[in-house]
DNA sequence: GCACGATTGCTATACTATATAGCAGTGTAG
DNA sequence: CTACACTGCTATATAGTATAGCAATCGTGC
């Protein structure tokens, strides 16, 4: 016989079904990117560098909700890897911008989202599948 | 005037919204969680083994997918607070239950995450509100 | 009954992500 | 000019998660 299901309590509270979904989700567009080797946080700042070129490097921490002090060694790893640079604006900003191979890698990064992305909604119905950003834009919203 | 802002490319990835909302969601309950100095994955635990009393340890960690190696240390903390308690079911497994004590700081944490989950779903527009649920739960499915 | 594979709890270890404190140099507003 | 905020940086700490391996135990098929 299947053994004895136990039922999970908790998959009635939204708090802890966005964290199981957040974390799965994420494992699984880990896994896409390995051939890339990328991480998620990656392709979120090239895409934002991509979207906002000369964006500073504090400002791009700012948008991603990275700390600077954690800035500094993810930024020199993406530039160690020749796929963005950093030019100094003044004598303190420093100005992101992606190289052609920054580009040409992002494409290829985006075709992987595309995927991940279309996994994710394929699995919620039809129905709920329009609701899909608007709930997750709300349960974002900052404190009031 | 206002500084210009730098719009966020991402806002339209349902697993950057994800993963944002998750983080945030999680931030503010850990904050909440304080005064009774349990993070959130301590009240996942003590709701698991109140709602299923004698659970094993490996079962437990298999619910919430945690580890075997991560949940020694973690149950071991547990029960040195006195909220729960370990009994030998057999040769190797591990039965968990509440004491007393456990019951009582899980009632008070029940009412911080009452709090927390009205806090999350008053942000979500009142027709959007009965989608919550469905939509996170079609969103933590397995890929099948 | 017995041998074998699976399971359990455990130790040790490592890696990622995130967080804090402080510093030197720089820009900016009064 | 001065006071203060900001930037990038180093160093360090913590939480969460992951892997490998071990000894004891259990369950199943023979």
């Amino acid at each position: 016989m299947p053994r004895a299901r136990i039922k999970d309590p908790l998959v009635k509270l939204s708090g802890y079904l966005l964290r199981r979904a957040s974390t799965a989700a994420l494992a699984e567009l880990n896994e896409r990117l390995v051939p890339l080797e990328l991480r998620h946080a990656d392709v979120a700042m090239l895409m934002l560098i991509d979207s906002s070129p000369g964006i500073t490097q504090s400002r791009a921490g700012r948008v991603l909700d990275i700390q600077r002090a954690n800035m500094v060694p993810f930024v020199a790893r993406l530039e160690a890897r020749g796929v963005m640079v950093r030019r100094q604006v003044d004598g303190r900003s420093q100005a992101l911008a992606l190289t052609g191979r920054g580009r040409r890698l992002l494409a290829r990064a985006r075709r992987v989202v595309a995927a991940h992305e279309a996994a994710l909604l394929g699995r919620v119905p039809q129905k709920l599948r329009p609701m899909v950003l608007p709930v997750l834009t709300a349960l974002w919203r900052r404190e009031p």
